[in-house]
Parts: structure tokens; C-alpha cells; sequence
DNA sequence: TATGAATGAGCCTTCATTCAT
DNA sequence: TATGAATGAAGGCTCATTCAT
């Protein structure tokens, strides 16, 4: 009955949660939303289904606290220390970094992504958000003000709708991710993301740099 | 006798199965699929629930018939007729025209992607099949045939991966619609598809054909 | 519009009434009483589900109006015309002419005896009586007088319980009648009813005689 | 540790099994199988509705466990015990004995009787034979074995069929007891089974018995 | 705090019955 | 009178949540 102090247990307390979280996370995957069952998740968490709810009021609150366990921002830091460059080769590496960086963390969440597409009418505005992370266009802002500057050093074209742009790159790499990891669950084309990254990053980067002579009239 | 001619019947039985399924997403895209109760739909459809099990099985019935009736494919002959152009100038005008449908295509079918992903745990392989007809992914392999005839002609970089490209430029587009139109409800940047779809066709041109000097070493 | 005569109506009412009764019965034995439904019936009998309803008011109508249509009571005449016999032997051809009878008369109404055991607990008591008449049972009163005046002139036991025996001896068939024709569907043992029969009214015959001599103290 | 020892947990199981099913039987009884619902069984067992899915898994379930819970098989012992007697004497105490307790056991099952009866086209093959075992039938087979020995011994005719004689003399008490426990729920004639059930055994033990002399030519 | 049996609201589906044609 | 689409009440079953231990 003797209490733990009381950091043991708060830590005790937060290692539950990401334990049913973990699990919830699994079964709903893999069920979908609806379909899991509070005791397919005590069952996976090694717990009792009375034990889940010491630790989240309900169902939802379990679906909408998995993304603020799980999702973490880890493109900001990659962005927020790219410099604006000198050359476009410069540019070219760090699009592929920041692109290679955006394909293996969707992949990595591709379970997560799922539950969103799943839960989508259950969860709220708020959650919504917090799951959005799992998609790549959370960094579009970043590449935004990055591709601001680079149309500022006369890099980019300086006609470019930046805004526009850094949302379509991540696009044109969340078509793959989306038909590939969430709704086919097997490859679209006959590439890996090593073939499909570097050709995307180069289809944005042509498309979005100053050309000595445009093609068109 | 007091049996109405066979045409009649068929049509009276269709338009049934149009007005319920009408209904049945209306309701799916405002609720989800597992939300969405049969009752729900009767009301929605004017009907009582016993008549829906006079024209549809089951609820998952519902489902997978939504995409039968409703989808129709409008952007195949917009595609089927791109003949393979002269000039930059031709193709732009073409990838405007296509792009453009796309976009109309998806946002007029907005409420099906809703349903679509609400349910897609519960989907059938094949009723998913159904289903990505609504997205512009599917004219993929004829954008990229025409991306191939392009090459060919020298409009194209030689070095282009036609079935990447086919796949980039209605992701640059989808990830605007998913987000706009199913995820966020609202505008995701302060443009209107006017100036999203020509700038993305632009970034896409001047991504995929040749340029008389490469600005990159 | 012009109706047809009286009479003829009636018995055009009368001939579509058996008409549904027998399919009733078909489908009532085939899935018994609660699991066959009026879309069923109406199949069989090649008529439409409202049409049922013109002639009988209810599913269960039909239940209760089956024994009255078909159940037809044959034992009686003969054993109205059994005189009290002067031998044994007369008495042993007698009871076999009933029992034999009394054999085919269920078997024949076997199918009326699954709906009546289907049905039981949704039967009214007079409805019970109706169906009642399927089993041989309905004829142990007027064995019951025959065997009483074959005591009173010497031929049988004067210490019989004319009551007993005689619901005794339809008790000897209906234990095979039920079994195989209701129950298993399948033969209880290795005999045909040619066999079984006349063994059983020996058994009976045997039971219910005077002996010279009792072999019991 | 708050789960109780393996041993206290099954027992508590069991007799929830056994409190629902007794339940479930009377309701079953009183109403029938079709006209029962979970709601009745589950008031009538003092339990919520759901409860009764934490132990069986349909209603279906409920029927076939009935027989496997209640109806023990009290007969065998008493037959298994028979040993081929010496004197007729013997053998009317033996089967008067053997049919008193038929007669106990059916009266006391009766209610599963009607269970049986009403459930008769739902029931599998399989749950059908367990079911069967209430009705004094299935003794027959010793009651056989035992006909048989006494026929060796030449106590009873040698041309008897002891595979009928074996299931007649059930059915004489079958036909009371199904009309009188289950059909009618009332007598059939004033008798009680006092005197039903010796004069039965009467019936058969002459009609079995090798007689000095026939009285038939 | 952990357990898991108990709860009961909710929902899909069936089907007897009605009724406009 | 015949039709069969429409109706809606009823019931089996699921499962999130509660609570006594």
C-alpha cells in the first residue's frame, strides 16, 4: 500500500499509457477504429479491459491521445537548419534529405495513418490537427518561407506561387505514401521510394528554378 | 396484369436504388460508414428501413454499390484524345484542361472520398478498386503514356521516369484536394483552385521538359 | 368484372384456399412452423404475398386451418364397421386391417405432424385438438368400446383396462411412427412396417387375451 | 491476485451456466423456442441481457446446451443391472420397476420435452440425439439385450421380435406421456400412472411370454 | 490499482401485414 | 381479385463502460 514517490509514479503512470496507447494504436490499425474493441486492446496491452480505463475516459480519448504519444516533429529541425543556399546543387541535396527524412517518417507511421483515415468522422477539429501531423504537409510552411528566400536570391523563379509549391511537393510524394502504405498495401509502380524520391525532387526542382531560357514562348 | 411492363419496372427499381444510395451517402459522408445508422437513411432516402432491404442486402451493400452508381469516368476521354502535341504550348494547354477536370472531377465527388475513407477497413479489395476511381490517381497510365509519346518527341527529358511523373502531378493536386475538401474543410493556403492548378501545372512543365541549358552542373 | 356465379366463386375460393394450404403445409413442414416465412408460401403456391391474405387472415390462420383441410378421418369408418367378433383369429385380422391402416393414415400425414410439433406452443387448445386428429391416438375411443365388448363376451381379459389397452396399442406404432417419420427421418431399427405391424398386434393380441392357463402365480 | 483460485472461478461459471440454462429452459418451455426471447431468459435467470453472452454464444447455444446440462441418463444403472431372472415373476417386477422409473424421468423432463418439440426444425442432428435421451426410448436397446436373453432361456415366445417388442413397450407409455405432459396438459382418461403403468407391463409380459397353450388355432 | 463480470443502450436485419395500383 | 412494394415493430447480438471485489 506504500505509496511510490511521486515521480515513480507519474513514470509508472506515463509507461501505462504508452503501453495501452501502443496497443491501440495495433488494433486499431488493423481493425479500424470502429471495429476494434476495448478488449482486443487490454488483450494486446496484457491489461484488463477495467484496467483501460483508469488511465483514458474513454475509447476516443484512447484514438485521440495516440498521435500526442506517437507523432513526432522531427522534420522542423532538419528545416529549420537549412540555410538558404548558394546553388542549386545545394538546394537539390537538401530537398532530397528533406524529402528521403519525410518518405521514412510516414512509412514509419503508416499505422498511424491508417487509424486517422479510419477514425476521420469520429475525431474532432482538435484531433484532427494532432494527427495531420503523421502527413508531411505539416512542414509545408518551412519549405515555404525556404523557398521564399531562394526566389530572393533569384534561385527560384521569381513568378513562383511559393506557397503553392510547398504544398505540391510534398504531394507529389504523399500519392505514393498514401496508395501504397494506407490503401493498396503494395507498391503502386514498379519503384522503390530510392528511384521515386530523387526523380520527384528533381521534377520540383526544374520545375521551380529560373531557367536562362524558357522553352516556351 | 396489374404487373407494370418490364422496362417500367426496371426503371422504378433503379430509381429506387439511385434515391437510396443517394441518401445512403449523403449520410456515410456526414456521419462515416459505422456512425451512419440505417435509420438515418430510410429517414434520408423518405423510405422506411425494411424498403432499403427490399433494394440492398446489407448495409456494407450500400457501400460498395455507391462507387457503381455514381462514379462515372469523365476524365478517360479527356485523355483518350490528347493526341501527342507539337509544341510546350499545346501540352500546357492539355495538362490545364486535364488537371483542371481532375480537380472538378474529385471536389463534385468530395462526398464519396469521405465515405471512402471513413470506411476503409471495411472495404472489400475490390470495393476499393471502386473506389480510387474517384481519385485522379487513376488516369495515371494514360498520363504516362502520353508522358512516354512526350519523350519520345524530345518535348520530355530523356532522362524522365514517365510512370513517376504520371504519379507527381495528380499528387500535387490531390494533396490540396484531400486536405481542403475531406480533411480540413476550409482553404489550406489563400488561393482559390484557379491559381493552384496553373502554378502546379507550371512547376510540372517546367519539371518534366527539356531545357536548352541545364541550370544545375 | 362480371362476377361469376355464386357457386362458382365459392368453389373457385374453396380450390385457391387448398391451393395455399398445401404449399402452407409444404413449406410449415419443410422449415417448420416459425421459420417459414409468407414470401415462401406464396412462392409455392404461386401467388403473391397479398394475395395469402385474401384468403386467410393470418400466417397463423394458415397453421390452424391445415388439419381441417387435409386431416381427414378414415379410421372411423373402419372401425365403425368392426362387429365384435366371434375368434381370435377374426379379432387378429381385424386389429391388423386398423393397425396397418392407422400406419399408412400417419404416414401419409407425417409431413402434418411436423408442422403440428413445429407449431406447438403457438396452437391453441382447440387448434391442438385439430391437428390431434393426425395421430392414431384419435381412434382409442372406439377401440376402447370394441375391446370392452370383446370382454364382455369372454374374449379378452376380464381383468383388462380397456381404456389403457386401448391407447396402448397405437402407442406401440406411434413410438416408430414418430421417431422415423418425425424425428430421425431415418429407420429406428432394421424393420419395415410390414414387420412391425403384425408383431406389434401380436405382442397387443397376446397381451390383451384370455389364456387358458396364466403362466404367472 | 484479485482473480479468485482456478477452482472458484469455474464453479462460479458453472452455475451461472447452470442459473441461465434453467432459465432458459423454463422460458424455452413456456413459450417455446422461437416465441423465447434473450430479454425473458435474461429476467428470468435474473441477469442483464449481455450477461447471458458472457456464457453462451446465441440462443442457439442455449438450446443445445439444455439437454447436456439437465438430462442425466438414469436409466442405464437400472437396466445395466437386469439380470436375466428366472421366473416371470421376476421379470414383471423388473420391467415394472424399469417402467416406473420411465415414467418418472419423463414426467420429470417434460419440460424439456416441450423444449424438444417446439425446437424440433432448428435442432442439428447432433443436438437432436441429446434431446432424444429424455425420451424412454433410448433404453431400448438394453431392454433388447435383455428380451433376447429371455427368449434363450425360453421364457419369452421364441418367434418375438425383441428389436419391436423393445421400442412397444416405451411407446405404450410414450403415448401417455406425450399427450398427457406435453399436448394435452391434462389426462387423457382417469387413470393415473399407478394404474397406467402395471396394466402396461401386463399387456407386454403376456404379450411376450410363451404361453402353455395358445388360445389362437 | 487491477480485474473481469455485469450492464443495457443501440443497431442491423427479418418478416407479417397493409394498401395503392 | 391480384400484386408486390412499403411498412415498422421486434429481437438477437455487440460492446463501451461501470463497479464490486
Amino acid at each position: 500500500m506504500a505509496r511510490p514517490a511521486f515521480k515513480g509514479k507519474t513514470q509508472l503512470e506515463e509507461s501505462r499509457r504508452t503501453q495501452i496507447l501502443a496497443a491501440a494504436s495495433k488494433v486499431f490499425a488493423r481493425r479500424g477504429y470502429h471495429r476494434a474493441t476495448i478488449a482486443e486492446i487490454a488483450k494486446a496491452s496484457r491489461l484488463s479491459e477495467g484496467s483501460i480505463y483508469n488511465y483514458f475516459r474513454s475509447k476516443e480519448d484512447l484514438l485521440v491521445n495516440i498521435p500526442r504519444h506517437f507523432v513526432q516533429p522531427v522534420l522542423t529541425p532538419l528545416l529549420e537548419q537549412m540555410p538558404v543556399p548558394g546553388t542549386i546543387a545545394d538546394v537539390e541535396r537538401q530537398l532530397l534529405a528533406l524529402t528521403t527524412a519525410m518518405v521514412g517518417r510516414v512509412r514509419a507511421n503508416a499505422k498511424f495513418l491508417k487509424v486517422f483515415f479510419s477514425a476521420l468522422p469520429t475525431l474532432s477539429a482538435q484531433a484532427k490537427v494532432e494527427y495531420i501531423r503523421v502527413l508531411p504537409i505539416y512542414a509545408a510552411e518551412l519549405l515555404e518561407r525556404f523557398l521564399r528566400a531562394g526566389i530572393a536570391r533569384g534561385l527560384f523563379r521569381p513568378d513562383l506561387d511559393a506557397a503553392v509549391a510547398a504544398r505540391a511537393l510534398p504531394g507529389m510524394l504523399l500519392i505514393f505514401l498514401i496508395m501504397q502504405e494506407v490503401l493498396l498495401e503494395r507498391p503502386l509502380i514498379e519503384r522503390g521510394y530510392d528511384q521515386i524520391v530523387p526523380e520527384v525532387v528533381r521534377i520540383f526542382l526544374f520545375g521551380v528554378t529560373r531557367h536562362r531560357e524558357e522553352s516556351r514562348t
